[in-house]
DNA sequence: GCGACAG
DNA sequence: ATCTTGTCGC
């Protein structure tokens, strides 16, 4: 397994819009920080008819072991009621606050998250992976299941195919369209992930980070083990 | 008014 | 997100 790089530029997603044309074709990798050893899958799950949200944490090393065999380093579960309802384009404000919590219970931090969600493939370019990387200060990537806003192609069949995912500027003046993320063909024969960088890399390096991290599945593994964990499968199942 | 709408 | 059995396919 390479030993693939983390950072094409330190951003803010508030900023990545007005960097992302400025830094064109010039990337610097000046900013690069803390080499990979602990990737964290985040996601949310609820109980007892929504009342409880539970948040999950997987932290799992890199590299793998052998081929999709990534070994769990750590892992943290945060209970806690319900406090918003879910309202499109708020995500954040339902699912951060127990994301965060659940993320003070590790012991070491990770140098990368991938979160169940959007990162600036939202339409206010503020999706819950960016939120979470603002509020953790750590490189975030978004991975979802379903897409928010934007348009975009139908990606090739293989693994790794994918296709941008367009949207119009926010505030919606000037020459129009920008890439805000990407449809990625996780697995063939299924339907694509979309992926979107979250805070502090390119939409090139979260590509590149989901595809390393995918088993058999469609969902790249910190992902899906977060998924199971917060939705409590693995106990549920037995 | 009519769709679209992460988890 | 969540409620849920079997079933088709690699």
């Amino acid at each position: 397994m390479p030993s693939l790089p983390l950072h094409d530029w330190n951003l803010a997603p508030i900023d990545a819009i007005a960097l992302q044309k400025r830094l064109a074709g010039r990337v610097e990798r000046k900013d690069r920080l803390d080499p990979v050893h602990r990737i964290a899958g985040v996601d949310i799950g609820f109980e007892q008819d929504g009342e409880i949200t539970r948040a999950a944490v997987v932290v799992l090393a890199w590299p793998p072991a052998g081929e999709g065999a990534f070994e769990v380093v750590e892992q943290a579960v945060h209970r806690e009621p319900t406090r918003m309802p879910y309202v499109p384009g708020l995500l954040s404000f339902r699912e951060v606050p127990a994301a965060l919590a659940a993320f003070e219970k590790l012991s070491a931090r990770p140098q990368l998250v991938m979160v169940d969600g959007q990162g600036i493939a939202h339409p206010r370019r503020l999706g819950v992976a960016s939120h979470l990387g603002l509020w953790l200060d750590l490189p975030t990537l978004g991975v979802a299941k379903k897409r928010l806003c934007g348009r975009h192609g139908e990606p090739g069949p293989a693994r790794g195919d994918w296709a941008p995912l367009v949207d119009d500027r926010v505030g919606g003046r000037g020459d129009g369209r920008e890439t805000i993320g990407a449809v990625l063909r996780s697995r063939e024969g299924v339907k694509p992930v979309f992926v979107s960088s979250g805070h502090r890399l390119s939409l090139a390096t979260a590509l590149e980070w989901v595809v390393a991290c995918l088993g058999r599945t469609k969902l790249p593994e910190p992902t899906r083990l977060a998924d199971r964990l917060a939705s409590r499968r693995d106990q549920k199942r037995r």
